[in-house]
DNA sequence: CATGGACAACTGTGATCACATTTACCGCTC
DNA sequence: GAGCGGTAAATGTGATCACAGTTGTCCATG
C-alpha cells in the first residue's frame, strides 16, 4: 500500500524508513511545489547533496524522479533548472486543471460532510490573511491545501495525483506571477465553491471550480 | 563487445549520443506500454543493467524515472515490479483518457488534413490484422499508434505527455486483458473516429473516442 | 508429508572515484 | 569599452564497492 502512497507524499500515515532520496524528493518537491524557487532557478546534484547531506547519489535519484514528473528540467547537457513555462504550456495544464479538478470536486461532494466544509472554510481564511501579508508562499500553499482537502475526499488516488504533477509543474511560474501583481483579495470564487458544497449543487460546484481554476491561470499569461 | 562501441561515441558527429540511462529508459518504457510485460513481473537492477549492457547505476535512474510515471511500482523494500492495478484503479484511469482524449481530439480536429486521416487508417488496418492474427502486442502498439497519430496534431504536448503516462501505467494490464479474451474483431469505434474526422464534426469525434476509451476498457473490470 | 529454521544468494542503497564535457572567469587584443 | 580566447573550476555520468536487508532454498524435525 506504502507504494501508492509515495505518489500521494500529501498522505503518508506510516513513516518506516525514509530513505536518503526519498527526504531530497520531499523536500525538493515541496519547495517546488509551494513556489520558494522562481522559474529558472538553476540547481546542481553537489549543492542539493550538501543541502540535505548526502552524496551526488540520492540527489541524482530524486532530480530524476522530479523532473519526470515534469518539476524540473533538463537541458541536453543535464543541467537542471526549475521550469520556465511558455504560454502555450500555462494554457495547456490550466486546460487539463479545468479537466480534471470539477470531475474531483464532483466525486468529492457526494461524500463531502459539514466537518470538511468547515475545514476548508478555515483554510480559505488562512489564504485570505496570506493575501493581506503579501505572502505569495503562503498563499500558493494555503490555496493548493484548500483544494486538495476537498480532492483528497474524492478518494481517486490517480486522480489526484496526476493533477499533483500538474501542481508541480505550475508552482515556479506561480511564484512569479504572485510577486510581480500583488493582489490584495482573495480568490472570489472559493466563496462560491463553499456554497455550491454546502447545497449540495453538482452543477454550481464544477462551474465554481473550473472558474477558479481559470480565473487563477489567466493572467499568467503575457 | 559493447566495450569498444561504447568507447567511441564521438565517431558518430552527427548522431547526438543518447546517455546509458536514456537507452534504457526508453527501451524498459517501450516494453511496458506495448505490454510485452505482464501485470506483477519483477524486475532487478542487475538484470536490467546486463539486458542493457550498462551497470546498476543508469538502469536505477531509468527505474526511478518509469516508477515516477506509474510505469513500475516500488515495494517497500525497492523491489520493483509492473504494476497490478486495482478495479478502482482501472476506474480512475479509464476516466482521465475520458477527459484528456476527447479534448486531444477536438484540438486536432481543427488541424486534421486527408493525409492524416489515411495515415489513421492504414494504422486502422494493421490493426485489424493484429487482431486476426491474435498478437496481442502488435494490437495495443497499433491501437495506440492510431490515437497518438491523431493527437500529435493537437500540438498540446502537455497534455499528450500526461496522457501516454496514463497508457503506460494501463500497458501491462491491457497486456493481460487482450491476451485472456481473445478478440476477433477490431475495435468497432474506430470507423466512427475516421467518419467524424472526415466530416468535420466535433461533437461526433468527442463522443466516438470518449465511447472507444471507455468500451475498451470496461472489459478490463472483474 | 508438512513445518520451521538456518544459511546462502540476491537485491537495493548510498558513497566514492575517474572521466568527459560544459560553464565561468580573467586577461588580452583591437 | 567590447569582443574574444584560453585556462581553471564546476558539473553530470557511469562504474565499482561495501553494506544491510530481503528472499529463497534446503535440510532436519515433528
Amino acid at each position: 500500500m506504502s507504494d501508492i502512497l509515495t505518489r500521494l507524499p500529501s498522505v503518508q500515515p506510516d513513516a518506516p524508513v525514509q530513505a536518503a532520496h526519498d527526504r531530497v524528493y520531499r523536500g525538493l518537491r515541496q519547495q517546488i511545489m509551494h513556489g520558494e524557487l522562481p522559474p529558472g532557478h538553476a540547481l546542481t546534484l553537489r549543492g542539493i547533496g550538501k543541502s540535505f547531506g548526502v552524496s551526488m547519489t540520492p540527489a541524482r535519484e530524486a532530480v530524476r524522479r522530479l523532473s519526470a514528473e515534469g518539476a524540473l528540467t533538463m537541458s541536453g547537457s543535464g543541467r537542471v533548472t526549475t521550469p520556465e513555462l511558455s504560454n502555450d504550456r500555462i494554457e495547456e495544464l490550466a486546460q487539463i486543471r479545468a479537466l480534471l479538478e470539477p470531475e474531483l470536486g464532483s466525486r468529492a461532494l457526494r461524500r463531502a460532510h459539514l466537518a470538511l466544509i468547515d475545514r476548508m472554510d478555515a483554510i480559505n481564511e488562512a489564504n485570505a490573511r496570506a493575501v493581506n501579508r503579501q505572502d505569495p508562499i503562503s498563499y500558493i500553499r494555503t490555496n493548493l491545501e484548500f483544494h486538495r482537502t476537498l480532492y483528497l475526499r474524492a478518494q481517486s488516488p490517480a486522480i489526484l495525483g496526476l493533477l499533483e504533477t500538474v501542481w508541480l509543474q505550475l508552482g515556479p511560474t506561480m511564484r512569479e506571477l504572485y510577486t510581480r501583481l500583488r493582489r490584495t483579495t482573495p480568490p472570489p470564487h472559493h466563496r462560491h465553491i463553499l456554497e455550491a458544497l454546502r447545497a449540495g449543487d453538482d452543477a454550481a460546484l464544477r462551474l465554481a471550480i473550473r472558474t477558479d481554476v481559470t480565473q487563477g491561470l489567466k493572467h499568467l499569461q503575457g
